[in-house]
DNA sequence: TTTTTTACTAAACACCGTTCAGTAAATAAA
DNA sequence: TTTATTTACTGAACGGTGTTTAGTAAAAAA
């Protein structure tokens, strides 16, 4: 009776064996130029296993997400200790900038890569993706009510913060931010969040 | 001695066909689905004579983002009546917005698709793209000298409204709002916009 | 002990970007 | 006009890709 349960033990070992060699790989060569035969041989069983565990690679994607996401939510701890939900919004973004730029190859596979997302609301590995988004939300609803800004509508809002972060971390990555010749990136994307928090918040 | 001429000619003919039929499947199919095979069937002649008139795949891509650029510079010519420089910007706003969601293809061979992006420098294609960002520039320059808003960094001001115009596009376009769970996101969008500008800009 | 289920493999299918030896036609030289 | 050379082009070949499936060996159930 309890060889069952050792081989669905076994089982699942695999399958966070087949997880964690993926997201390695993922992360090292990225999603599209990791192949499911070069995973395969990296666990040390056929391509065809891999199918057994998950469904395809898109399915192996999502999995890696959840990985992302939760690596992405340890960053944002240090917004536990902010009281004043303009500080925290601004910290959001210091840290936001701050994780992509350290893991562009986590932020691609979480916010860039072409992959049906249907994932989201069938739950699953977004469910940290929405988890996420929230945190910036409920900080910016905070803001409207405690006064602290004109603009009334928190998802436009929440939409134009996460919006502004996203497009310069993704022209970064993707080098298209070079038409401006700009000497250093990171110091100007820092630069335009605080900017940003300055004209959009009054703090007195 | 014209025989010369007419076999240049038909040299450039058949180049420019390559072009076309490719910048057509791109916008189809995209990038990574067009392989060199179909096009060559398309255009009618074997796959080794595509590499006789483009090197490989990513110099035909630089070719089709040099008719992507001059496709979205036409759509910003109406900015030519314009002449206060923030309703300058904030139309230059509404038509990105507009483009990009008309274009969702254009867009992403210009902006999003992995293509080493040496060619901003070597100049080439990208010249139409430095083009562009040099409108907003400007326009914001003239912003910050007729003292319509208290920032001074040109640099910084023109990041943040391309990135956060760029953030909402490829945000949509990724399907990673969806976590927003808005009805209408190009009302949004248009919305963020007009935010940003009164955020920015003070225009009395 | 026999039957059935499980976990796995290897080959096959239909694709991909790129290269290169070979060919046929047009041009230049004799 | 005949021969030599250059030009434009072809298509097979190389080493990859994601996914499916017939077959197999071992473990579990009957």
């Amino acid at each position: 009776m309890s060889s069952k349960q050792r081989r669905e033990r076994e089982k699942e070992e695999l399958r966070e064996l087949i997880l964690k060699e993926a997201t390695q790989m993922f992360l090292r060569e990225g999603y599209e130029k990791t192949s499911m035969r070069k995973i395969a041989k990296r666990v040390e069983y056929s391509v065809g296993t891999l199918y057994l565990y998950y469904k395809n690679k898109d399915e192996l994607l999502y999995a890696v997400q959840g990985v992302a996401f939760n690596h992405f939510l340890n960053y944002m701890k240090p917004l536990m200790d902010i009281q004043h939900p303009v500080e925290r919004v601004k910290k959001m973004g210091e840290i936001y900038l701050f994780f992509s730029l350290q893991n562009p190859d986590y932020y691609d596979l979480m916010f860039v890569i072409d992959a049906p997302m249907k994932a989201v609301e069938e739950g699953e590995s977004w469910k940290k993706g929405e988890q996420l988004f929230h945190t910036l939300k409920y900080a910016v609803q905070d803001c409207i009510d405690q006064g602290y800004t004109k603009i009334k509508d928190v998802d436009a809002l929440s939409m134009m913060l996460w919006s502004t972060m996203h497009g310069m971390v993704t022209l970064s990555h993707k080098e298209r931010l070079r038409v401006m010749q700009v000497e250093n990136e990171q110091i100007v994307m820092n630069q335009v969040n605080a900017m940003m928090i300055d004209s959009l918040f009054q703090t007195n």
